[in-house]
DNA sequence: ATTTATTTTTAGTCTTGCCTAAAAAAATAT
DNA sequence: ATATTTTTTTAGGCAAGACTAAAAATAAAT
């Protein structure tokens, strides 16, 4: 049995270990997590014993097929629940993280299955993350940010990266959807800001903004 | 903040407080909740000091007006995702205690509130267990036992009140179910069975089957 | 009204998951 | 190549929630 700390550290090491790291620190998770690097060496000593996390001392964590294959399934489970959500109960996406995170704990495959029918199999979140299948795989993502566009290129807005509240508002606050055409005007070198033109206006995004924007094109 | 333990004890508490007892005492506490006095004695102490329970030593539990809600709102997240669960996720009345005894606990009072609205505001749960209100309240239930009935009263079975797998297996195999049309037919004195007329036959069940079985009449 | 039996509480431990402070290893800088 | 800084681990503790065994209070029985 894995328990609900146990997930949040796969988790957390899943994160980590995507950007095509080899093995993750200690301090890493432990600032993802909002722990301390000592506990982190404790709980990754359990995830080694149960055939979870594969842990050299003081060479970092990667997670074991076990590992990762439990780590996606609390991914899907956590934006199944998500888009629940917003498509049944008429929250908003800025209002779905906390909630998804109590209920990506819930154990039960019936669960996790049936509600992925009774949704229609949807295959992204309402943040444009992909949905794991019961295989924990799912389609390379084929979206890119938008500070590796070129100016001129259009596209549709269709990752946010963060999903915290606070730029979520900040998103509706200026009319910015999934599903947005958007088209790159300029760069400013001097501070990295991006001009873009939304369905109806044009507006300058920070350079922390832009970063957390994707588009199919 | 209530944790997740403190939960299971006052459910289990506004459930032994429900027979019109006083106070309960913590033995019958450890019991429904299948753990140890001592372990009870300790928890009891710590509701009292959050204002949920009653508790004076050697004199059993209560619980306080604010107790008594948080218990309600326990009570009624478990039931409407029960009926979730049947009604939307395909689940049979036997599979889904389990699960809503982990979702009983998920904290978001939208939630609850909007999947109230999306189930149509249920009364009763799958197994005819009524569903208290925002405020923890709920109709008096006036069904009736089938040993308090007089031979040759006819009702209809709305409520069942183990709500065990096996018990339930045991009404699907005996083709029972909520909203059926029964008879009292005959009660053997030597052992208290009861020969009751169901839609398709006559079968005889025994005193503890009926004492879990009420009819509305 | 005592004795006996039962119930309840207290005292002391254990496990899980976290922490701080100190020690050890690794990485970086001189 | 050695010294310094940073990272990681170890050691020791704490809180929650559970347990066992022993003590205290209450209830039942003679």
């Amino acid at each position: 049995m894995i328990t609900l700390s146990e997930e949040n550290y796969l988790k957390a090491i899943y994160h980590l270990g995507k950007q095509g790291v080899a093995a993750v620190s200690t301090n890493a998770i432990a600032e993802k997590i909002e722990s301390k690097a000592s506990s982190v060496t404790d709980m990754v000593k359990k995830l080694a014993d149960k055939n979870l996390a594969n842990y050299v001392k003081y060479q970092g964590v990667s997670l074991t097929n076990e590992g990762r294959l439990a780590a996606a399934l609390v991914i899907r489970k956590h934006r199944l629940w998500e888009v629940f959500l917003v498509e049944k109960l008429n929250f908003s996406w800025d209002e779905v993280h906390d909630v998804a995170e109590q209920l990506e704990h819930i154990k039960s495959l019936k669960l996790v299955n049936e509600l992925d029918a009774f949704l229609g199999f949807p295959t992204h979140d309402p943040h444009g993350d992909p949905i794991p299948d019961k295989d924990g795989k799912y389609a390379p993502n084929k979206s890119v940010n938008i500070l590796d566009l070129e100016i001129g290129s259009e596209g549709i807005l269709s990752l946010v990266k963060d999903s915290s509240d606070v730029f979520l508002k900040y998103l509706n606050k200026n009319n910015l959807a999934l599903g947005d055409v958007i088209k790159v005007l300029e760069f400013e070198p001097f501070d990295d800001s991006v001009t873009i033109q939304t369905k109806e206006r044009q507006i300058i995004i920070s350079k922390e903004v832009a970063k957390n924007l994707y588009l199919s094109l």
